[in-house]
DNA sequence: TCGGATTACGTGCACCGTAATGATC
DNA sequence: GATCATTACGGTGCACGTAATCCGA
């Protein structure tokens, strides 16, 4: 059994080249390295450096020697990182969601149900949000529509409508509903977190262009001081009102309109019971 | 930075279940090894184990460091013999010989020539010892026959002819010379330590038996007191005399007529030039 | 009551740093 | 004289063992 320590104090003199250089890069004294590596030596029953009387270096077998050293180094280390992160794991709970809205509503259930575990989430564009349930980078995703696979359990959790804002004179202004497809070839506003919709919008209008914004109140500002077209849904307009300036107009495409499901892989549906009892109300 | 000795407790916890038989095992005080374990459990910031108040057990993390550490610990050992291998091997000479005539003179050729080398030698039957030089089981060698690849260097070191004892009354004693087939079937006294001439007599004589004795004084006991034939060569005759009472009949076979070659790679030819020159003279 | 884990406590020694020495450029 | 390695030496922190405590079967 040699010590870890020994192996990385040899690393460090095969790197610097000398023993003061690499004491100094340890942080512990000359005298202390020439030790250590004599022990090393020791230990080993082995040369490991060829001496004169003020030169050190190593030797066939020492270059052999931190050719392994650097592995085990290495593999030490990332044993503990694969430790430490397996523990992580355990005691969080990452929740990959297509759409911003709902998020902060499921971190309170999280939190309140799973006392004591991390709740990490993350807005995502991502098309196969199913493909990380299955790798494990998110244990329960919000997704915009129900997945088909088997292995996965499901349940809705609320719906969400998009809308255009139009200024009152703008050429479509009167319309009772639209297709994104009518809106393609204008310029929009766009806030830059909104998950599944981005796709969406460029998708369908593969010529518009879109001014994104980072802020959420910088694109208010804009909207109300520019007459550009932007987007909506019923869920902001019950949360903020309607903007009175502008003209709402319903979007017909069938993926503009969209329930969100809850799901997590079915080997993990007891786990999450209750959340989805919590839905299921 | 984990010393290596935490893991080693920690798998030798999992393996005896308990820390005070863990602790024996490692013939430290339970207490030592108790803390030793939170020490770990500190240094990686994550929990390894579940304690009861007069219980400790691995949790699921645990467990998987314990896989870990198993494998770091194997590399290391591993790690530590493949070292000093490499240093044997640097302070180590390999012969390997078809014959065991030679090696004595070698071994006092070899440490003459390199002092402070240890002189490892190895009588084989091995057909394929030019194999073994190729992976350097042996840096030099002493074959039966002029190599032909390319990759060796090669000098004749000496010849040596086979020949069969037979009684006087024995139907075949007033041959000139004989082909080992017209001897096989019959039964022989065999000397065990004779390396390639063993492969030669089973093959050239299939139906024969062959009496094989490790002693070679129990072997001329026996064909001084037995009428069973017996083999010897020139080289024996000329170092311990005739058997006066037998009929000594030369073996006519190309293959039992042989010049010993010392061999080595080409490679290193430089480092066994002494060698070869001694031979040269 | 015994076996097992942890806490408390005193101690020794392994390893460190400083200083001195020797050697090379 | 500057740099570098090794040896000498004295001090200290840390991990150890013993003892005590607590808990559960």
């Amino acid at each position: 059994m040699i010590e870890i320590h020994l192996f990385e104090q040899l690393v460090t003199f095969a790197s610097c080249g000398t023993l003061s250089a690499a004491a100094e890069e340890l942080h512990i004294s000359q005298p202390a390295l020439s030790r250590s590596m004599q022990r090393l030596e020791e230990e080993l029953g082995v040369k490991l450096f060829d001496r004169q009387k003020s030169r050190i270096s190593l030797n066939e077998t020492g270059e052999l020697a931190v050719r392994y050293a650097r592995n085990l180094l290495l593999q030490e280390h990332s044993m503990i990182d694969q430790i430490r992160e397996f523990d992580r794991k355990k005691h969080t709970i990452s929740l990959g969601s297509c759409t911003p809205i709902l998020i902060p509503d499921f971190v309170s259930l999280l939190s309140e149900l799973y006392e004591g575990m991390t709740i990490s989430t993350e807005l995502t564009g991502d098309p196969n949000l199913t493909d990380r349930l299955k790798e494990n980078k998110y244990q329960i995703a919000i997704l915009n529509e129900k997945p088909d696979e088997k292995e996965f359990y499901s349940v809705p959790v609320e719906s969400e409508h998009l809308f255009v804002c139009l200024p009152p004179e703008h050429p479509l202004a009167d319309a009772d509903g639209l297709y994104l497809r009518d809106l393609d070839g204008q310029t929009f506003l766009l806030y830059s977190q909104i998950g599944f919709w981005d796709a969406l919008c460029r998708r369908e209008m593969p010529s518009a262009r879109f001014l994104v914004q980072q802020e959420m109140d910088v694109l208010g500002e804009l909207v109300a001081n520019s007459a550009l077209p932007a987007f909506t849904t019923d869920y902001i307009i019950n949360r903020d009102g309607i903007q009175s300036d502008r003209i709402t107009i319903p979007i017909l495409d069938k993926e503009a309109n969209v329930t969100y499901y809850c799901a997590c892989l079915l080997s993990e549906r007891a786990k999450f019971k209750a959340v989805f009892q919590h839905f299921q109300r």
